[in-house]
DNA sequence: CGTACTTTTGCAGTCGCTTGCAGAATTATT
DNA sequence: AATAATTCTGCAAGCGACTGCAAAAGTACG
């Protein structure tokens, strides 16, 4: 109900005088700023004032995009970035987009356009078009879980880790390793996939490892379909050892599978999982794990800072993982193999 | 860049027919329309505009609060309100709580006072005083997962529910029911720990059971704090035949340190879970399922009628919630009881 | 006490869009 | 064709804050 004008009628001096000894800028004596914030005080006026988008130019939120939020990997990133913004001060606007209607909308920045200060997007690769689309907003965009030149990013090397998760099995004796991955026809066009894919088959080749097709099944990253992937793959013959899975949701998914077929895991299958879910420890499930809540943080704070300077270089930033070995896991005796 | 300004010169019109004309009220000449779209398309100008705060007495633009948001309870809640919203040309604004500090803050509504339209607080329960604020702020305000006589709610029967659960303990012949409750003295004072447990409570009543309070541990509703607490609570004398867990989380967190212990659920051991979560299936979970998404949905469809017509009355609704049945409960043979 | 600075403050314009009102243009009626 | 009824459209006044400019008030100094 209060606004500006209410507080300066009871303070006894002008709404700009409001404003500027809210705002804590330019000189307001200090006599008066204690009567201005009394006044507020007593009005129920919020010290920290509404901020106005026509006057200011800015809406001091930031927008975060997202495919899935409820899955826990955006979930956690969101949940990082929202401490961080609320932290200096933005508000944190959400958009999902699990259904692809809502993308060319989004992307086309009918639903952008100065709503926010600056974009996070998260696991969503942009095509060069919507690239195009974004930066015209004339708003800082930031990835996250991905890269692109054009804009600052913060993600892990998704090649690296994979690669460092696949030598894992092959240190511990596994030779027939399969592989659990994204579909290659995925509608968001995902580049995880892609990555980790190509994560794992390095490691086959650096070890001379042969690569069997039909070691490989598809999931969408949710346990379900992977459980049902894995149905498949274990009834094919030639059963591999061991499975790397692009994540930990996949992972779970192809317990669940190995279970219900009576294996046991490690002991007739090794699974690794990729994420660091928070459910691995309890599944014992080995795992790469990613500092997801950070990638959120750092997201927040690099893009804040490109607010502030907005001539600044975009940069990307590559944060590290971190094997956890669980006994999803096992070594592999040389006979075995 | 473009505003409505620079469409309107593009078109050869005043900016108060494009206002009109993209909002699609009053009458606006079907040709004059044309011009206008085509002028708006041709500069990239949102068709559907930006709102303007300050003329328009609102932000379109609903603020979620949640105590956790990266929590998969909280997740889902707000990915059904956020489609639901979406769906209805609403943004919405999250506010995340896990930090005690910003609850002040918040709901002393220096932070939300003029920012949003509408506010839906899932599972924090506000003291009364600070009710009088948010109803302050003049704007309509729902719950979810808890109720209150002053405002809108979506919620579940937490007593039946933890009753029915309980009572589906009792029906496969325990006598010796544990309880995984919340913490008494959690910061948040959640109302959701004390309604499950007099649930539970009631359900050994009606079945004349006696109840051992050193049955009882707490957790705050995470896998690990259950973990640790059930670590405690098979440690003692006269262990339980059967737990009730206040939350499937908790529920993952008692499992895990049942195998732990090496006791295998349900043989040894039967435990029941509470919220429907994902990975219930997984773990074979038996649980009691509400309707999280859905939770959220309604709470958005609901405030937006409020703010339709404000003079509605508040009205709560209870959604239902499902009973089920997995292998990680088990019917005791009378001699084992 | 008058002059020259500084600090403080208010006026009025602005931001981008909405909207009441009335005049203009179009269509209908006689 | 003149008048009345409708439908469009533009003007201008907001909305609620922010801010450049200049006047007002306060200080310092000679």
């Amino acid at each position: 109900m209060a606004g500006i004008k209410e507080v300066a009628e009871e303070a006894g001096v002008s709404a700009a005088t409001v404003s500027r000894a809210l705002r804590g800028f330019h000189h307001v004596n200090a006599a008066t700023r204690a009567k201005i914030l009394a006044a507020a005080e007593k009005l129920d006026y919020p010290i920290a004032p509404i901020q106005n988008k026509s006057a200011l130019g800015r809406t001091n939120s930031i927008g975060v995009v997202a495919p899935y939020i409820s899955r826990w990997y955006f979930a956690q990133v969101i949940n990082g970035a929202e401490q961080a913004l609320r932290e200096a001060g933005f508000d944190l606007l959400l958009y999902n987009f699990s259904q692809m209607k809502g993308r060319e909308r989004l992307f086309q920045h009918q639903l952008l356009k100065g709503r926010v200060d600056a974009l996070i997007v998260i696991s969503l690769p942009p095509t060069e078009e919507e690239f195009d689309s974004m930066l015209n907003l004339g708003i800082p965009v930031s990835l996250v879980g991905m890269h692109h030149k054009r804009c600052s990013s913060v993600a892990i090397d998704d090649v690296a880790s994979s690669r460092t998760a696949t030598q894992h099995l092959v240190n511990q004796g596994h030779k027939k390793i399969g592989l659990m991955s994204g579909r290659p026809d995925n509608p968001f066009n995902f580049s995880v996939p892609q990555d980790r894919r190509k994560g794992f088959m390095q490691a086959l080749a650096e070890n001379g490892l042969e690569w069997v097709p039909s070691r490989e099944v598809h999931g969408d990253f949710t346990m379900h379909t992977a459980s049902r992937a894995m149905d498949d793959l274990l009834a094919r013959p030639n059963r591999p050892t061991a499975i790397f899975c692009e994540s930990d949701e996949m992972a779970f998914g192809a317990m669940q599978a190995a279970r219900r077929h009576g294996l046991k895991v490690p002991d007739d299958i090794s699974i690794i999982g990729f994420d660091g879910h928070e459910m691995a420890e309890y599944s014992d499930l080995t795992t790469m794990e990613q500092p997801v809540q950070l990638m959120g943080e750092m997201a927040a704070w690099s893009i804040m800072e490109r607010i502030r300077k907005p001539s600044a270089e975009p940069h990307s930033l590559v944060l590290p993982t971190t094997l956890v070995v669980r006994n999803s896991t096992r070594r592999l005796s040389p006979n075995e193999a």
